[in-house]
DNA sequence: TATATATTTAGACAAATATCTAAATATTGC
DNA sequence: GCAATATTTAGATATTTGTCTAAATATATA
């Protein structure tokens, strides 16, 4: 996982937006444009970032272009959270 | 939480390597600084940029500023994270 | 009180970023 | 092949951000 590139790609409340508006399935570009109010090019300009985190993955589906979450890397940055802030109960590595 | 303030701490890598330094417990500015090849005044922005997102708490002792983990906002943060990212077996909430 | 040390604040500057419009590319369907 | 639609790329611009040096503030101690 590219930490830096992800925590950049959320560090955008629109990217959060679009990432949110991903939770019920999959929707092409033109669907999420419909929720924000901000030009293509800028919504493309996002996607690009979600894409290179690897947050998001594209399919090509004829003359549309259909985004999904990739829950993968989720996992993985709860992963790091966890590692980055030890809980009170739970056991640090000993290394 | 301040959703915004969190994650764009989060999205500079020397602000999560401080972080880091903080694991094994606080320690004050001029510790954290020994790690950093950066000025104290740089150090004291990100310190500032920290305390907005409530992810590290301060107090002085003496003439020093004493940093320690907020892990309260963690566990927010680690909530929020779940959220955003429905695993595969997890019920979505249904309202 | 004067001096030394620790930290923050102020102000400047360069680099990164979010946005826009216009143009380019890809695909569909006539 | 051509026109329409969907999306991305290019280039410009304003804002934000990370860094610096210099100055200010807070505390300790001689």
């Amino acid at each position: 996982m590219k930490q830096q590139e992800v925590f950049k790609a959320m560090a955008d409340p629109t990217r959060r937006a679009i990432l949110k508006r991903l939770q019920d399935g999959a929707l092409t570009a033109g669907e999420i444009g419909e929720s924000f109010d901000i030009s293509a090019a800028s919504l493309s300009h996002h996607f690009a970032v979600l894409k290179r985190a690897d947050l998001v993955r594209t399919e090509r589906r004829g003359q549309y272009i259909v985004y999904s979450l990739n829950s993968t890397v989720f996992e993985d940055l709860a992963r790091m959270l966890f590692d980055l802030f030890p809980s009170r109960n739970a056991r640090r590595d000993p290394s």
